[in-house]
DNA sequence: CTTGTATTGAAAATGGTTTTCAATTACAAT
DNA sequence: ATTGTAATTGAAAACCATTTTCAATACAAG
């Protein structure tokens, strides 16, 4: 299990930002670096709960602004105009993720690059983001309504 | 100029909806159908003033919602979490869009439903949505930036 | 023209996010 | 270990986009 070093390098890189390691981030870090879904602000502050019962809201959304700006999380977009976080992959991925649960799965895609800079060329426009994501329903989030059909 | 058309389009499909043609709805209907730029809320409100003064922005989320459910306009989603509004392209097309002013351009992309399929296999998912879209500036917009660059 | 119902706009309510602020806490310097 | 200080916290208030409520209005059928 690799996710308690995560946690702690996560830890060691708010400290060299010059950040406090305190007790209501050290939760958020926990959930953030060893959650393979993506998630909201309601939910880390839910989650957050369980292992530190104070946590206010506030904090939850000031800490995740803060491991946005550090690149440890990324903001992922929901078709209903949502949003979760997730712990940045390495390199730029393309994300498959599941509309119910926010369980995200990489996978390799097209090189976007290529594409990109034929648009620019055709287009004049100056690219400098992209996107390109798959939404679903995963596998187990999908039982519930196999089983309820079969009913 | 099928712009026109359009409009007329638009506005017997409403009524064929069993929507009722009022003023309000005919300046927002002008607005998106005629426009190359994804267009928010406060800009349909405010554009539409121009039109009709007395349009409330309530009429304007109203009427948004049943251009969406008709499929006359659809949903673009920005890398700020904001949402505009763009009328519906013939079948489904990637987007280019200028996220300072909303200019979209589509492109002729790769054919997703490869990908989908195989993603779909290899996780289990059941893939409803996805998004290939790029952004960044567009020519007029980069101009000022430019100019002030010269400066 | 009259009538019934969809539609409208203002105001209030809502939900998510941000700001304010006094109290607390981490951590560096003693 | 103790202290000083600035960062951090959580509650409450503010904020902004969006939705709901509701009485007044306007479309369209008869």
């Amino acid at each position: 299990m690799e996710t308690t070093l995560t946690i702690h390098h996560w830890l060691d890189l708010l400290q060299a930002a010059g950040l406090r390691l305190t007790a209501p981030r050290r939760a958020i870090v926990e959930l953030l670096a060893s959650s393979q879904r993506a998630l909201g602000p309601i939910e880390v502050y839910d989650l957050g709960r369980a292992e530190h019962p104070g946590l206010g809201l506030v904090t939850v959304y000031r800490t995740l602004e803060k491991l946005e700006e550090l690149g440890l999380i990324e903001r992922v977009h929901l078709p209903d105009g949502c949003h979760r976080y997730l712990h940045t992959a390495d390199g730029h991925q393309h994300l498959l993720m599941c509309t119910s649960c926010g369980l995200v799965q990489t996978f390799a895609g097209d090189n976007l690059d290529l594409l990109t800079g034929k648009v620019a060329d055709d287009t004049g426009f100056a690219i400098n983001e992209h996107w390109l994501q798959l939404f679903g329903t995963c596998p187990d989030c999908r039982k519930p309504v196999n089983a309820a059909a079969e009913a």
